[in-house]
DNA sequence: TCTGAAATCAGAATGGT
DNA sequence: ACCATTCTGATTTCAGA
């Protein structure tokens, strides 16, 4: 991986639908091998994919929580907890961190009721979990967890 | 929006590079509707764009942080703090939140010293902060930002 | 691995309903 | 708004270096 590759990566990160001739013109080398070099990427996993953003809001899911959730400890029970947590509707983040929690989990939802139904209520219930808290996202000041080169 | 343009949506989250052709044959409309719809929703801004999504492991990103930060108050503060954290390069997600802390920040950077001095070193120099507590992220069991649609 | 040229295919534009 | 057709241009393939 060379200053080439960071620089394809840079741009697709922004804009998935720049083309070939565009990159090739900026980068100043031949749009073939700029094809090469990204099926490379793609082949070697660096990239994973391409895919739409949806604005969350025109969808009306304007109900956004950040939960913290402590577990019962037991045999594999941050592996089960994980997955069942990933699987909730809703939730498009879980992360198991160190401190005083266990899971910190993302979710969005249409509104409050949407909420409870379909998110707390099925945390509560889960045998694995000792507790959770749960703070509501006010406002969304960044959100672009497809930029990972500055 | 009805059930065409939803399906349309969640086929390209998932994968901008499905074709109008695979799209069209999927939902059996034709092409030209699908193209029509997909443009419809791009100047209405449902669909924001569309992006690369780059392995952070690739790029050697492995030290990820979850940090909540207590403000001090003031008049705009919560509007000047939350900028000057999404500026902090390696943080990609900045949310205002209700209940015990302020702002939860997602960042991630190579390692322990990237963390300290990118991050760390400047939250604690910013004068609107009064103090932040961070978690590390020992594993991502999901992070799926772009999908919205279950 | 890189590159130019040719071939293929996908998306944009058009115009009629 | 919908859709068939045409046209343009982007991506893929391939062969030589």
């Amino acid at each position: 991986m060379d200053e080439f590759d960071l620089k394809i990566l840079k741009i697709l990160q922004t804009d998935a639908k720049y083309s070939l001739d565009e990159i090739a013109r900026e980068l100043k080398i031949p749009k073939s091998t700029v094809a090469y070099r990204i099926k490379k990427m793609e082949r070697e996993g660096i990239i994973k994919g391409y895919y739409a953003h949806i604005d969350p809001a025109s969808l009306n899911l304007d109900y956004i929580i950040i939960s913290s959730v402590k577990a019962k400890y037991g045999k594999n029970y941050h592996v089960e907890l994980g997955n069942k947590l990933a699987q909730i509707p809703g939730v498009w983040g879980v992360y198991f961190v160190l401190g005083e929690n266990d899971f910190i989990v993302m979710a969005r939802y249409k509104n409050r009721e949407e909420f409870m139904e379909k998110f707390l209520e099925k945390v509560m219930s889960i045998p694995e979990v000792e507790r959770t808290s749960t703070q509501v996202v006010v406002k969304i000041i960044k959100e672009s967890p497809n930029i990972v080169i500055f």
